[in-house]
DNA sequence: TTCTGGTTTGCAATCGATTACAGCCTAAGA
DNA sequence: TCTTAGGCTGTAATCGATTGCAAACCAGAA
């Protein structure tokens, strides 16, 4: 069923059945009726592909997340999609899992169809295909971490702040043996994270030791990987921060195994309040990001270009320490 | 940058241009190899609305989920993202929200965009959009829930014996006062589920009480309020069977608040295990299903669909009982 | 040289909606 | 009665890639 099927049945041009549902007033009253009712008793459906070649745009905007599953990234899907669907606007999505590889390959998906603009959680993907995009004037939404390309609409937490409220709270309680599980050294998030833990810890006249620094990729595995060796050190850690969920989970899992008492034996502060961190046993002290409002920001920013905003902005939410039980004063040797 | 702008520059047709790319072999060697060395050299990018377009076909699968923030329904959209993108499609993702107008809304998008398939969580969507579909003549997948229509792909839990695992556990524990939050009657996996408690109770000649069964949306705050309903009652359960996993979130909640000790005074099964079950005090006995299992499958029975298959299937997955803490025997009177 | 068969290429229609432009009609004004 | 303006509608081009058909070309056989 298309408009030329219509036009045949209505005894009208296709350019009448187009002008009676796009732009009603400019056709006699009479027609339009005429024509609005066969549409209706017809079922017919827009094919939005034709259009869309038509007018030259899709009104789609894709997002690349490094990993849906998370609730972190779930959430920014949730908002994203709320404001898009408002405001006419669909959804591709498109996951990285962590992978600079994978995010190329969805990058170049996104172009070839063509999608008014891109949400992106960069998994350290090349900047060649972003340029591209930048070329074919597609507004960008960085989100999260920050893909390194300049005057770019983007969507942060202040995530140097988050590590120092995590860290000052471990400093604060008598923690001297405090260790990291960051995230990878490419990706600006997990760079900023390492960068405020760093910084706490030396104006507290601690030394951040190499052997406290682990480096996982944000994934559960690597949290598990770099908790284990953590534990096994001569002199472990009375103190861990962990930079992402994921990794949380993980260590949690190497924790458990061990017997390890938390927060007597060892004191956790992990970084994003999903669901779990509050039911799980101990309660976990977290650094919470507004995921949502984030997620939000970002659609709205996007839309905004999208309707002819001209400046880039940078938007950085506040992180805010959630205390729980998993944090305590170190045990007395 | 467009066909015919590659082909000015090399002096060939659009036509040539279009088969050196999508079949080499029909054209000449020299031609070809010039051809595609301005193609990479150019950066062009295949304008997918176009292909679309010509050869009727979006390789688009969408997918509409009730909740993404929900980790069943994320773990599914992960699963059929993995599938589709290996075999060259995107997924156009929807949220449904648990309501049905919300899912209408998202269909006629769906169709609008000439997706090539569609899994379906239903959210209880009137029958006739999915009608339309059939008649284009889309393939269907039923995911999780079924939405009544017939001859369609479907890829479900077995509810029923899930539902009778966690009773009969309750039951078999020395329960008489089970309770249970069911989710709504107009979705058919709760339904099922439902029926699985009730049956599994009267073969253990136990009588199902009106007040100690609870509908909610299979959002969390309904699970919260159900709880609570349960809890204030003059005689309250000693055990709960608790539909899904969001509103297991709110029961805790609810229970947590009135200081309710579980195991001890109350006895908890869940349905689904996401993470934080297992990481909750007192860790979660829950009913789980293979979800990422679940979701690879119903991306599998729509692209063999789409590769021509003509039987509808469907599948069942097996729930297994999740045995955890937060079930014991009752408190002797 | 002419014919045959095969390879390579181009022409032009096509997918379905949109829209600039032009033409037609009607009614009001001269 | 003749203009003219404005409202309504239709014609046809357009978006960018694909593809059936036909033409052009070439090598080898007669």
């Amino acid at each position: 069923m298309t408009f030329s099927d219509l036009a045949k049945q209505l005894n009208v041009s296709t350019a009448t059945v187009s002008r009676a549902l796009s732009r009603p007033e400019t056709v006699a009253p009479a027609t339009r009726e005429r024509v609005l009712e066969v549409v209706r008793r017809s079922g017919y459906q827009m094919n939005a592909i034709a259009r869309s070649l038509r007018t030259q745009s899709t009104r789609t905007i894709g997002i690349i997340v490094s990993d849906i599953r998370n609730p972190f990234f779930s959430a920014i899907v949730k908002a994203v999609e709320d404001v898009a669907r408002t405001n006419g606007y669909s959804v591709l999505i498109c996951n990285a899992d962590e992978d600079g590889r994978n995010e190329e390959v969805a990058l170049q998906l996104l172009i070839e169809r063509q999608v008014s603009g891109l949400i992106h959680c960069s998994a350290g993907a090349n900047l060649n295909l972003l340029r591209i995009l930048q070329k074919k004037s597609i507004p960008l939404v960085d989100l999260d971490r920050q893909s390194g390309l300049e005057n770019v609409d983007t969507v942060v937490l202040d995530n140097q702040l988050g590590a120092a409220l995590a860290t000052r709270h471990l400093v604060d309680l008598g923690h001297k043996r405090v260790a990291i599980i960051s995230g990878p050294k490419h990706l600006s998030n997990a760079r900023t994270r390492l960068d405020g833990f760093r910084k706490t810890l030396r104006s507290a006249h601690i030394i951040s030791q190499k052997k406290y620094t682990e480096f996982g990729d944000f994934r559960e595995q690597s949290g598990r990987d770099a908790a284990e060796r953590l534990l096994a050190l001569p002199t472990p850690p009375s103190a861990i921060f962990v930079a992402n969920n994921e990794m949380m989970a993980g260590a949690l899992f190497a924790i458990r195994q061990r017997r390890i008492k938390v927060p007597r034996d060892l004191s956790l502060v992990g970084f994003d309040d999903a669901r779990w961190a509050q039911y799980s046993d101990p309660p976990l002290t977290v650094v919470s990001q507004p995921t949502e409002a984030m997620g939000k920001k970002a659609a709205e920013l996007l839309l905004g270009r999208l309707q002819g905003e001209k400046l880039a902005n940078t938007i950085v939410f506040e992180p805010q320490l959630v205390v729980r039980r998993s944090t305590a004063p170190p045990k007395r040797k």
